[in-house]
DNA sequence: CCGCGCGATGTTACCGTGAACATCTTCCGA
DNA sequence: TCGGAAGATGTTCACGGTAACATCGCGCGG
């Protein structure tokens, strides 16, 4: 029988069946050519034991570690954070565990992560990677290992599996210009983020294009902190302010409140996210919805299908969504300061 | 050499340095009694051939998996995630890893979660067990590893961990007190919620022995929107209300300006768990402060500290901060309907 | 001068599983 | 009736570490 402090072992379950450890093994496995009387017994002697096939003995036998990486930036943000989530239980219905490491924005936490999870012998990364360093330095550690990039929304990167942040920005500029906006600010989110260098740039061409006034470019870091900051330097003249994300749209509006002005009567504000908070700021957020959930299944979906040699899912950016609420107004109800 | 597709073993580095795989070993695990000269010429090798030792023979050697594993429940709110990221760290930073599993409130999914942990042979869990029905199937299933019942709140469950919830219940109603409210409403947070109940109780205690006017307790289930329903049922003679958290503290102000009132000045609102968006809503939220990170780390330390044999740290509640912003006004200034 | 003990290192036997190969049975056609 | 192929199962070994025990060499005390 077991051993004391290990849990009953094939060898357990096959004397129990009168079989040899193989067999359990190929019943487990569910191989061809088993003799179903003889898979009952197996499977009678594993339940009356409670057996469990033991991770790490598979796992050196194999060479195969059942591992899926995940690198997670640090943040309580909704977007990474659901999908994580998903992630997780993605990963885990394909048979396989997740192990994930949340990092800093220094480059040592990321190589310590990346570190951490070799040292594992993952079989494929999951990259949330807000940050171009983020990417830089995984790829300069080569790990070799197939990697998706999820939420940096690059496509330039391989593997990247997003939103379609460009798509997104233009059905919020869509959504502004009906309303009869021509002077628009942007909030963008830091330098380093990928997603705020893509959403800023699109919206610069979009104002372009559309041949609307161009207001210079303001930066914030995502926090709510950011945006209510940032106000200080919006153009006066400004009638709408398109923030990199609700957080800072909440800062504005903040901002914005304090210093006597109304949204959306005096100024428009939207967001991009769509954060559960922003159905009840005051007053509710228009903003841009990612689905975080789905964005996560195809990345894991792209990774499973190149670990089992299938083929590769599309993994062209996701449609966004726009979700109109109470914070814009039509330009002509805006009274100018 | 290394087979291919597998890295560099112990042997490889043994041969290199012209020693014993055991030596290796010992030097690895950093044993005493290896001469100094021969340590450095393992260290080389090591480093030559970039060797990493294989996570799982070492766990099958040992029969020990080096993992601790966590559930967390599936939602993106900032206290279970901000104390998931302290405890990742806290169990990489002792030399394990934590193996994660994000399951929602139903029995079968927590049950699927502890199924997949102990099938990993993890040797101990932090359960983040928002409610009692999660503590019940865990305890349950007797998981034959310690558990350390993180944010549950609950010091009727062994190894509990978390902030006082009573004290922090205590500071907010005597700050209310202080301003001068004698009718206050609170809006508690899920039947199943083990924190909602602690809060709860608390409350009604307070209220009572203070000799305060007692209103029905509300239920919400933590989210904005159930906060923004309550509205409907708050009493209109309550000059203050205490949300059982920040997110029904959100819905609930934007119910009660859609209703023409004015926070604070017509009424004052407060939440707990002081969420990041707390200091920019409008108006900016007095709130009780949890430290998520040190609960967190403390679990962890616990766990460990039971792993290694060692002597407990004192898992006594760790106090709450009260965090006086702009959503309290005296009960002399409000108005009443 | 010899043997003992101890420090430093090597040898061997597992840990629990899967892969490759061996063996045994059975059934079918010549 | 017998040979052979295919199906079902058993045996052996390898995976990469750790643990227990064995060995070797050296210094020191009797």
């Amino acid at each position: 029988m077991a051993k004391p402090g290990r849990g009953p072992s094939m060898h357990d379950v096959a004397a129990r069946a009168g079989v040899s450890h193989q067999t359990v093994s190929r019943v487990l496995n569910e191989f061809p050519g088993i003799r179903p009387e003889t898979r009952q017994r197996v499977l009678l002697a594993i339940d009356e034991l409670g057996y469990r096939r033991n991770v790490a003995a598979r796992s050196l036998a194999t060479g195969r570690s059942q591992t899926i990486g995940v690198i997670i930036p640090n943040t309580t943000d909704f977007g990474p954070v659901s999908s994580f989530y998903a992630v997780e239980a993605a990963v885990r219905e394909a048979g396989l565990q997740a192990l994930v490491t949340a990092t800093s924005d220094e480059p040592r936490a990321v190589e310590e992560s990346l570190d951490f999870l070799m040292a594992r012998s993952i079989e494929a990364l999951v990259l949330m990677a807000p940050t171009r360093m983020v990417v830089d330095v995984v790829d300069a550690l080569k790990p070799p290992v197939p990697i998706a990039y999820l939420l940096t929304g690059d496509e330039r990167a391989p593997w990247s599996v997003s939103v379609h942040q460009q798509q997104g920005v233009d059905l919020m500029v869509d959504h502004l210009v009906g309303l009869g906006h021509t002077r628009i600010q942007h909030i963008r989110g830091p330098e380093s983020s990928i997603e705020a260098e893509l959403r800023a740039e699109e919206f610069g061409q979009q104002i372009r294009a559309r041949r609307l006034v161009e207001l210079p470019i303001l930066t914030g870091d995502w926090t709510a902190q950011s945006g209510f900051d940032a106000c200080e330097q919006v153009d006066p003249a400004a009638t709408a302010i398109f923030c990199g994300n609700d957080q800072m749209a909440i800062g504005l509006i903040h901002a914005a409140v304090n210093k006597g002005m109304r949204v959306p009567e005096d100024v428009t504000v939207v967001g991009f996210d769509d954060i559960p908070e922003a159905v009840h700021t005051l007053p509710p957020l228009t903003t841009v919805r990612q689905d975080f959930g789905a964005v996560a299944r195809l990345a894991v979906k792209a990774l499973v299908a190149a670990l089992e040699g299938e083929e590769m899912p599309d993994t062209s950016p996701l449609p966004a969504q726009l979700v109109v609420r109470e914070s814009t107004a039509p330009a002509s109800a805006t009274a100018r300061r």
